[in-house]
DNA sequence: ACTATGTCCTGCGAGC
DNA sequence: TGCTCGCAGGACATAG
């Protein structure tokens, strides 16, 4: 379900919630497939921990803890990933327990966090210091950026979204990135000219920063950890806008399928 | 080493 | 109304 952006704002809404906030118990429901750790290591290294700060590096979102106990000073990280319609729910224990409810953490202040995951795609998992595969697209210098899709053969908009290359770019922004650079996804990503890679890292980087500001694109049920939802989709200049006119030039906005996913185009804007 | 494809899941809306 | 189909914001394993 989200990307970077969608990420960056429910990690946001959770450090303002639950940092300071102490983990009392853990319920981890039977299905042991939103897991990447084993279910019994989850519980014991979250279980009576403070949660010191919530961040948000690639797709994932990072609880930073601090053991509780006295002389058990060790660090930890609780890892989630949210896959395609996983959410981070902050409640009340009277609030009543969704359908495909994978977690529950019983904080010190009484209020709940609960993990929901209807598709299950999403992931947790805890770990020392989690370090994501490939670089942040809003840190990344311009020739560093060029530089991952050198000698890429694949599609420019596969390689975009190639998690060990860039960390957090999804199918939206990746499309959206891609018009604003005038560059069609199909491209094979080395063919792209210096001027181009210029332009789509500029794109990239203005289109996921104005996307946080307005809080993530909300498309089917996306909300964040307030129940809040996100407003980017309404500025979205072709993704989900098949035949309807560009924006720029009236042309009618294309959707080919590039390795399995939904990919939206100009045909006039992009080259 | 890189690339293309299929698969994991459930839910929803379109179209019949 | 009710059914089937296609599609969905992600990431992996596998095969070539």
């Amino acid at each position: 379900m989200p990307e970077l952006p969608e990420v960056e704002t429910i990690a946001r809404g959770l450090a303002k919630r639950v940092s300071g906030d102490v983990i009392e118990s853990v319920w981890l429901g039977s299905k042991p497939e939103p897991l990447k750790s084993p279910a019994a290591e989850i519980e014991a290294v979250l279980q009576s921990r403070k949660i010191l700060d919530v961040h948000r590096s690639g797709k994932h979102i990072v609880f930073d803890l601090e053991s509780v106990a006295e002389g058990g000073a060790k660090s930890a990280q609780w890892i989630v990933h949210l896959g395609m319609t996983g959410r981070l729910l902050v409640c009340s224990p009277e609030t009543e327990l969704a359908r495909h409810t994978h977690a529950v953490l019983r904080m010190a202040s009484g209020r709940e966090l609960r993990f929901i995951d209807p598709r299950r795609f999403g992931r947790l998992a805890v770990i020392e210091k989690f370090a994501p595969p490939g670089v942040e697209p809003l840190a990344v210098s311009p020739a560093d950026f060029a530089a991952l899709f050198h000698h890429r053969k694949t599609p420019i908009k596969s390689a975009l979204l190639n998690q060990k290359l860039l960390s957090g770019v999804g199918n939206i922004y990746a499309d959206e990135a891609l018009f604003r650079a005038g560059v069609r996804p199909r491209r094979r990503a080395a063919s792209l000219t210096g001027d181009e890679m210029r332009r789509l890292h500029k794109g990239l980087k203005q289109v996921l920063q104005e996307a946080i500001r307005l809080g993530g694109s909300s498309i089917s049920d996306y909300v964040d950890s307030d129940g809040q939802e996100g407003f980017f989709q309404l500025k979205h200049r072709v993704y989900g806008r098949e035949d309807e006119p560009c924006r720029k030039c009236k042309s009618p906005i294309k959707r080919v399928v590039i390795a399995g996913r939904s990919s939206h185009y100009c045909p006039r804007c992009q080259k």
